[in-house]
DNA sequence: ATCTGTTTACTAAGTT
DNA sequence: AACTTAGTAAACAGAT
């Protein structure tokens, strides 16, 4: 059994070099780049040399800038230098992508999609003829990063764990496979992550699941900027006190331990400390406080909805109002990012090629719209078509259920 | 029965 | 080296 997770263990995002998207094709200063595995159709999504933060990354990406990428299977090179500019060179730019690149065609502002072979800024211009499609390659994305990713694409700004399964297949054929695997690896990417928080179904809204959304407080989760690998776990507040850690019941590990379980909660002063999250437990958002128990006792509650909410974010009241529609968590979501835009459109201070700046950012405001979706690596798609394709409930991915939650898209932050 | 969600344990790799 | 973050497996419980 070890062996077997062992070996799985090598299947995973290594593309950081060595391996997955590490190929020849790809630039290869950057790791070693050895065999590894045999992937069939593995190859470098992106090559990044510069890349910050994590120094693993070696990938080609994709000039952000109105690339018609659509089009483009891996290996359609557009300017090679260009995604250095835009990767490397935005880093430290402090602004958004979005900010200095104009939109790209379909209206969004997809910026770096993946786009498995894209021609590496280095690596020449000339595209290579023997370039495969990278259809089936890993993604270079932790599991975590498709989540933000996903959810930030949604209109609502929330999916429930089948549309967050299908936004993942519909993007990145890799996942097609063994689904059991990385679904199980979602699952517990959710549940084990503070940043993730549950939204229970209103009820006129049955189905299986809650919805997921982001913790109104992770907006830089990846202030690296980079998707791959976060430089710092959110943790949400709640331990607040004392207890709750206790109260969850299971402290077991969290007490000290090394693990991974233990870090979850274990820093008392997270950036969100003063987001109770505690208090969330009345909006029916589950922001962990307390995993498992105190999961909302009733979804539906709308009696003193916001309350916890404002607390929460310290929102006044009568910006719930216009919201009664949805009585709590959206509305939540949606004053939390009046009250804090920080958070909700944090600026990373640079722009990492595999930033949430470039994958999802849109520089246009009210856009709900997803940013940008691969249909097929190197193929952004609308938010919109993957949606129907993926035959996700209109009802939230076109934020009905939670209008105008974000006016504007979060991302960049 | 299957899906969803939580938790534990372990490993690998990146960071400090 | 110690710590942190991430991926995987698996057991389990609850919901549909």
């Amino acid at each position: 059994m070890l062996s077997a997770v062992k070996m799985e263990g090598h299947e995973h995002a290594d593309w950081s070099g060595s391996g997955y998207y590490g190929e020849t094709e790809c630039y290869t200063s950057a790791g070693n780049m050895n065999s590894g595995l045999s992937m069939n159709s593995m190859s470098s999504y992106i090559s990044a040399p510069g890349m910050t933060g994590t120094g693993h990354m070696n990938a080609h990406y994709v000039n952000p800038v109105g690339v018609n990428h659509s089009s483009m299977p891996a290996g359609v090179s557009q300017s090679p230098g260009s995604m250095v500019q835009a990767g490397v060179g935005m880093t430290g730019l402090g602004g958004s992508m979005s900010s200095m690149s104009p939109p790209p065609p379909y209206g969004s502002v997809p910026v770096m999609s993946p786009v498995y072979g894209q021609a590496c800024g280095i690596r020449s211009r000339e595209p290579k003829p023997y370039r495969r499609s990278y259809t089936h390659a890993k993604p270079p994305y932790s599991y975590i990063s498709l989540i933000t990713m996903a959810i930030q694409q949604a209109g609502s700004k929330m999916l429930t764990l089948n549309e967050l399964y299908q936004w993942i297949t519909d993007l990145f054929p890799f996942y097609r496979q063994n689904q059991q695997r990385w679904q199980n690896s979602i699952r517990h990417s959710l549940s084990f992550n503070d940043c993730f928080i549950k939204v229970p179904r209103l009820p006129d809204k049955p189905g299986k699941g809650s919805f997921w959304a982001l913790h109104p407080d992770s907006g830089n989760m990846f202030e690296n900027g980079c998707y791959l690998r976060r430089q710092k776990r959110f943790k949400s507040g709640r331990m607040s006190g004392a207890g709750e850690k206790e109260a969850a019941g299971k402290s077991g590990s969290e007490g000290g331990s090394v693990t991974t379980t233990s870090t979850r909660s274990d820093s008392p002063h997270s950036s969100s400390a003063s987001s109770p999250s505690s208090e969330a437990k009345g909006t029916g958002v589950d922001l962990k406080a307390h995993r498992g128990e105190l999961l909302p006792s009733s979804p539906v509650r709308v009696p003193s909805p916001l309350a916890h909410t404002q607390h929460l974010f310290s929102q006044p009241p009568h910006h719930h109002q216009h919201h009664h529609q949805h009585p709590h968590h959206p509305l939540l979501l949606h004053e939390a990012a009046h009250l804090k835009p920080d958070h909700y459109h944090p600026h990373y201070s640079f722009n990492h090629p595999f930033s949430i700046n470039n994958l999802m950012s849109e520089p246009q405001h009210h856009r709900l719209e997803p940013v940008v979706q691969y249909g097929g690596y190197g193929c952004p798609v609308s938010g919109a078509l993957v949606a129907a394709k993926s035959g996700l409930d209109p009802a939230h991915t076109d934020s009905n259920y939670y209008r105008g939650v974000y006016s504007r898209p979060i991302m960049n932050s």
